[in-house]
DNA sequence: CGGCAATTTGAACATTTTCAATACGGGTGG
DNA sequence: CCACCCGTATTGAAAATGTTCAAATTGCCG
């Protein structure tokens, strides 16, 4: 955890540079991290946002399937992590690093007033594409469980958000990275376990019950 | 392409509020599409950034494998399309409304504008979140063909960037969206192939002709 | 009403996962 | 410096899952 003075080290980060242009000073502290060492855990209280400056982190999640947590993304030198904090309560996933690491970190607050004005157009798109990002379930394939799971968890979140529309089946299937006729027969043994009336173009959710169940693996 | 006055119809918009705030007008000019339509194609020099003011934009991108296009993602409304404009040259994916739509359109160096200084952090944070986004690849999954091409891909990427640091190969299966036993069979056989090297620890690209051979499918 | 394209269904085939057992390799303590 | 240990990576064989290809069905739209 040491505090480095905000000197020409960070004259090569973006970071740094901002702040020298915009002639705030970095409001990011430096700390030094070992392999292995986790910044933050998925679903924790997203208190903090990190920068990498020099070494690689590892994004991981749980899927509802399997059990364990799988490591979806890597970040390295010059990547923020833990954005989320900004438009989230808590953290999407787990980081943690992969090789000594050095991460400057600053609180939610800091980095909130450091962004400058809420409604400031480049803020504003910021945070838009957080958000977007904040949505986006980690790509999902093979190892996440079989393709009734999938599609039913696919729409489970869909029934939440968007809802109602439903883009033709082909496209649905290619998002759940399957060919279509394997999502026409996850669809059928839905309907067959009594979780989802479907006509060729209309879908509803008949047993919610029966549909989270086929959704998680318990 | 019918270009609405920005009036009332931005306030609910947070374009336009930020543009209200920021006392600026809203670059953007609304466009009403049809279902189908496409806003722009995947290598097409990116130009213009799209926002989605109502409806739903899919975004489509070819994978090596299987010729065809996979949509990906899908934007809906209130999403920013496009954005890689900002930081790359060419558009990723190909946008393709799914439904009619009314997106908003602002040139390149409009929007640019209307982000203000450039190194503003906001600013220096978006593009950063951009560029992280736009080295992600597209989440791949069973369709993109079998896993030692898919593995292969992955040698081919990492040694352009990254380069040199190799995570823990479970931690790389994971990635890739296959559990350890898989991504070890798919090495094996490309060391049989002759593409490349590896001892337990280290991976090393023999003959990159070989490898890229097994990265495409032709 | 007819034609077209998307979806569904079926059966064979390919790939991947699983489970279990073995082989490494690095780190530790002597 | 070497032997031993432990966790990670590899390998094997069987089972599950997904893909492919082809054919039949259905719904939409003109």
């Amino acid at each position: 955890m040491t505090q480095s003075p905000r000197g020409p080290e960070c004259s090569g980060c973006p970071c740094g540079l901002a702040a020298l242009a915009s002639g705030s000073s970095c409001p990011f502290g430096a700390v030094a991290r070992d392999k292995g060492d986790v910044l933050f855990r998925e679903g924790d209280l997203a208190e903090r946002v990190w920068f990498v400056r020099r070494g690689t982190v590892m994004l991981e999640r749980f899927t509802s399937a399997s059990g364990g947590a799988r490591v979806h993304a890597v970040r390295r030198t010059g990547s923020f992590v833990g954005l989320e904090a900004l438009v989230r309560r808590g953290y999407l996933d787990t980081a943690r690093t992969a090789e000594p690491t050095l991460v400057c970190g600053a609180s939610k607050a800091v980095v909130d007033h450091w962004l400058g004005d809420r409604h400031t157009p480049a803020r504003v798109a910021l945070e838009q594409v957080l958000l977007t990002e904040a949505v986006e379930q980690p790509r999902s394939g093979g190892p996440d469980g079989p393709a009734p799971r999938r599609v039913a968890r696919w729409i489970l979140k869909e029934s939440l958000e968007g809802e109602g529309l439903l883009l033709p089946r082909r496209h649905v299937a290619s998002l759940l990275n399957m060919v279509p006729e394997t999502f026409s027969r996850a669809l059928a043994q839905l309907v067959e376990r009594g979780a989802i009336e479907a006509s060729r173009t209309r879908l509803h959710i008949k047993d919610i019950q029966a549909l989270r169940a086929a959704a998680d693996p318990l």
